[in-house]
DNA sequence: CCAACCGGTAAGCGAATCCTTACCATTTCC
DNA sequence: GGAAATGGTAAGGATTCGCTTACCGGTTGG
């Protein structure tokens, strides 16, 4: 079930980073993969996969061209998770504010 | 750098139950492994070194009890990191309710 | 039509992950 | 002192991960 897939897929520095470049606007691979020059395009298509099964990613056809973009409503649903699983923001952020005071 | 070992440790199942459980208080591995009757001792010791090397548990030795407690001060870093990589909060928010509202 | 472009897939490789059994050191209690 | 309890570590195995090169199909434009 959930966010087990979603959770492996930011463990991963590059995809978090493809995340990152498509969270507002599409991109086609191409795109994507030019700005990792130390990477493979097949590598970046690895990533986008592994980030497609874990609902993470959207993709649009157009002629030859494959643009991807983030899904926010899958992202939403991710960090609802997440909130639920830390527990409450409030104290958080409470106890973040007394650490920076104590600076 | 800093998110990753994070992000990993909390990608396995096995470990973020094992941090919800000595998320309110600190629990000795025996009481944690006892709650994982599928997995065998050493699984939970490697799962602990895991998240202790992740920073996000702290240990406390007493006799022959080894009592590990989350640190609450990783996991908010954590959190704040991930708010950081997400983006505006409340436009989220604003978007789940949004599609709550839609049914 | 055909050469260039775009992008997915296959196969393989080294490293990491998760688990097991076996063993060891330390502490406690009789 | 010695058995039992606690928990870390070593070694090994199966699987997964992240990457590479090689290849293949579909699209486009000369």
């Amino acid at each position: 079930m959930g966010p087990d897939l979603a959770l492996r897929a930011i463990a991963e520095p590059h995809r978090r980073e493809i995340l990152r470049m498509v969270r507002t606007h599409e991109l086609p691979v191409v795109e994507i993969a030019t700005r990792f020059p130390t990477l493979s395009r097949p590598a970046v298509s690895q990533h986008l996969r592994v980030l497609c099964d874990a609902g993470l990613l959207s993709m649009r056809r157009s002629g030859r061209n494959c643009f991807y973009r983030a899904r926010e409503d899958r992202i939403d649903r991710l960090r609802a998770y997440l909130d639920l699983f830390w527990g409450d923001r409030l104290a958080a952020l409470k106890r973040a504010a007394e650490r920076e005071a104590r600076r």
